[in-house]
DNA sequence: TTACCTGCAAAGAGTTTGCAGGTAG
DNA sequence: CTACCTGCAAACTCTTTGCAGGTAA
């Protein structure tokens, strides 16, 4: 559990009080190797597994703590429910619409892209790139 | 009311009974000059301010009719509600999060996208590009 | 007449909110 | 002690569904 303290401070330094809650979801979220995308819903399920227990409302207040933060990403896709990323980065998606399966695609993989039109008074905070993959049918 | 009967042609040849209802809405969604984006409870509201009466089944039975016979797309916007567009050749949006406002974002003003990777056995569906703006805040 | 369509109301999924009780500092 | 956080349940929004009655052909 030693990098709990690390969490602990992510926490504090953020201005979210370090609660076992938070430091367990910091966890589950950002202790690995590899970005995770999730729903709350999945979140959910992953918790019941470990037979933790932490509360709906807690879920969806700490996720968008996190957010809000710049720790999770929401990705944009119109499903019925909202995707999150912990990869942060600038990067794009490819999707399955049948699995509703969600694929990370780097930046590096997609030709840079020149958007030639503007709004006026207005600045672009982001470009980003959805891939759906066709189900064969 | 002349083009009536060009949707109900349209209606009879994609296979759905051209009923008042349908006609209704075709002439709402597809008798304009510029692309139109709506979502169901936008359109709802636009036929209570015309008296209009049609129940929300049929508004969402109809608009998803519409959607698998090609005359409308949806939009790849994570927000609470589908958004739908009557321009369904191949485009982009820029995308206002604050106001919920859409903009049409024609093909020639994106520079070619060229992704080079691959998923294994699995073929590319589309690549839509989302122009997020900013809200100076 | 028959198959299809509409409208209503109920149900369902995801998300948000109010509030009482709990916990960190 | 105080401010903040959690958990529960209710509420809300968008969407889907079942079914009785209506309509096109």
């Amino acid at each position: 559990m030693s990098n709990n303290n690390i969490f602990i401070e992510k926490l504090r330094i953020s201005g979210l009080r370090p609660t076992q809650q938070r430091i367990y979801l910091c966890k589950l979220l950002f202790d690995r190797k590899e970005t995770f995308h999730f729903t709350i819903g999945s979140l959910k399920k992953d918790l019941l597994k470990k037979n933790k227990k932490i509360s709906l409302a807690t879920i969806y207040n700490t996720v968008h703590a996190f957010k809000k933060k710049g720790y999770l990403k929401e990705i944009s896709i119109n499903t019925d429910k909202s995707y999150f990323d912990t990869n942060v980065t600038n990067h794009h998606h490819f999707f399955d619409e049948k699995s509703e399966e969600i694929i990370d695609l780097e930046d590096c993989y997609v030709g840079k892209i020149k958007i030639s039109k503007a709004i006026k008074g207005k600045k672009i905070k982001s470009v980003e790139v959805l891939v759906k993959i066709a189900n064969d049918n």
